[in-house]
DNA sequence: CTGAAAGCGCTTACAG
DNA sequence: CTGAAAGCGCTTACAG
């Protein structure tokens, strides 16, 4: 029982060629004669061999790790667009490190100093951004950074954004279009850049439309937000009748406080539009119209990005539009032919 | 713009010390002089030194690294496990190296081999199961296994269980408890062994209460399976009023469909109980009672048992039991006191 | 407590 | 195409 794992070194001996062979042999690229490649090959199934990532990343700079650094993962539009990154990583050939953030402070930096010390070829935040020394420090280092729905982007990292802001604006439209009288924007106090945008876009349009609206803004970004959410919008006198909800989560919570807490029919007497389309959104009980993140298209782009791209000076930057995804939430009547719309 | 990382010996000369006196202030326990040791730490904040994992993994045999194995990891329940066993890892100073499998042949064996390569402390498996021979090169490599939710373990692995026919088995008692009169099991043909343990459990103690029941498997675990499950059921000549659904994902489909496609009242017309525990299963459109999993608890041992456990020769097991979690979707007027309950 | 030296498993110019 | 040799950044006996 060799407690050992087999090196080049045994497979080398046992076709009886140098380890530098060996190593030839599982490098793309290298030149090799099929004799002898035909030699090691079975010499290395035959021991089982694999190569040793780590003496390899060591020599060549290049891990093939990628960092995936996320908080909250557990959550419906996290754990899809963590599922789409590490499976595009892996088509890829590289492999993903995943590393939690909390709200505590100085967790990002904890995670970067952590894919630093693993030397990841690059980092992918898919949410929290690290501090501009570090991302210095990082791009030192020759590794790469890919922020997604952040605000702004570091010198040779790519930027992933979102035309949240558009969404906000497009969802007044719609809510508009869709007959309410009285609006509502509802988002948590998460404060991150996707969430302000998507406000943002709202009073926007909701300012130039001349039109009064309610705002209200509460705790995480969670269901449970949401449920407070309608806890207070739909007590209120002036109980709004068409509501942008931030997230799809929250939308999920602010539907069911209406339902079940308060017999308001969505969406007869109450219109909604939500923004991920997380998988729930689609679930019966919710038919949620909403924006879709194109969770794939990120996933696929970043690790394009990853894989191509010399270190370029300047920060690089991709947007996607989110696609209106109709479902049940806005009231019937309004016309379906989206495209009309604003 | 050095392009280089800093390594040991930029901050032994900085500190005007040994390569070797630098190393031995990053391993715990060993020898150095307090001076010594405040001069390096100095050098390597100023440099940004962090030590590099690649090659200190490469030397002492240890990389740090868990590979977590996982099919589906954006399901609720398994992004959940996924969360608690990141952060547990973290916590204990390790780092998740996260592999999606999907349902293609060799695709657990590929994801293991990707482990090996890059000499993972050990793998966890959240979903599916390495072969016989390939768990043994993992062992010979002194790779540790976790099997979660598995059937069988292999030396010098942990198996995680979970008391999932004692849970089917008291879901009859629940339902009988509740008043159902004509029962039915629902599940997907997924066949893991945690389907199949909780199936066996209802039919072992559905046929010892002598009780005629309906068995209904369809397709994946998921909401969609759990729709579908819900229209052949509910359509049904003699309509089953309690159902244990293997799943709460699929239950979440079940209640769905009977509320929004038949008009069906839950708990009033239909009892249901599922299993897991996600978080929809709390939302207020579904209220399902259920068994939880305690995922903290099994992320928290699996990581103990990594941490400590000299490799035995014996597979060891560990098993939890599901807490039975009351909630709204058991028809009203069973005894709510649940010790008191088969 | 400390440094010089050997070695982990690999890759990559450098000759041939 | 192939091998001998140097070197990646680290750790760890081995002396002192």
């Amino acid at each position: 029982m060799p407690n050992s794992p087999v090196s080049a070194k045994d497979v080398a001996e046992l076709a009886g060629v140098s380890r530098a062979a060996v190593s030839r042999c599982f490098t793309p690229g290298a030149s090799v004669s099929p004799e002898t490649r035909a030699k090691i090959l079975k010499a290395a199934d035959k021991l089982g061999y694999q190569v040793n990532r780590l003496a390899s990343g060591l020599i060549r700079n290049e891990s093939g790790i990628i960092a995936l650094i996320c908080a909250e993962l557990s959550t419906p539009y996290r754990s899809q667009l963590l599922a789409a990154l590490t499976a595009a990583l892996q088509r890829a050939g590289k492999v993903a490190l995943v590393i939690n953030t909390d709200r505590s402070d100085g967790s990002v930096e904890q995670a970067l100093r952590q894919a630093i010390s693993y030397r990841t070829d690059a980092a992918v935040f898919l949410s929290g951004m690290p501090a501009k020394s570090l991302a210095e420090t990082c791009r030192r280092n020759g590794m790469r950074l890919v922020l997604i729905n952040r605000d702004e982007g570091y010198p040779g990292s790519l930027l992933v954004r979102l035309a949240d802001a558009e969404a906000g604006r497009r969802a007044v439209g719609l809510l508009q279009a869709a007959g309410c009288r009285k609006l509502a924007l509802a988002s948590s106090c998460a404060d991150t850049p996707s969430l302000v945008g998507r406000e943002r876009g709202f009073r926007a349009a909701a300012t130039k439309a001349g039109l009064d609206w309610i705002e209200l803004r509460h705790g995480t970004t969670s269901y449970e937000t949401g449920l407070e959410l309608g806890m207070s919008l739909l007590t209120r006198q002036d109980r709004p009748d068409g509501i942008f909800c931030t997230t799809d989560l929250m939308a999920c919570g602010i539907i069911d406080c209406a339902r079940w807490r308060f017999g308001i029919r969505v969406p007869d007497d109450l219109s909604l539009i939500g923004f991920d389309d997380i998988p729930q959104s689609g679930w019966e009980g919710y038919e949620l119209t909403t924006f879709q993140q194109p969770v794939d298209e990120i996933a696929e782009k970043s690790v394009e990005w990853l894989l191509t791209g010399g270190a370029s000076e300047t920060a690089e930057e991709v947007s996607f539009v989110p696609i209106l995804k109709p479902r049940k939430s806005l009231r019937r009547g309004f016309d379906p032919d989206v495209r009309a719309l604003p």
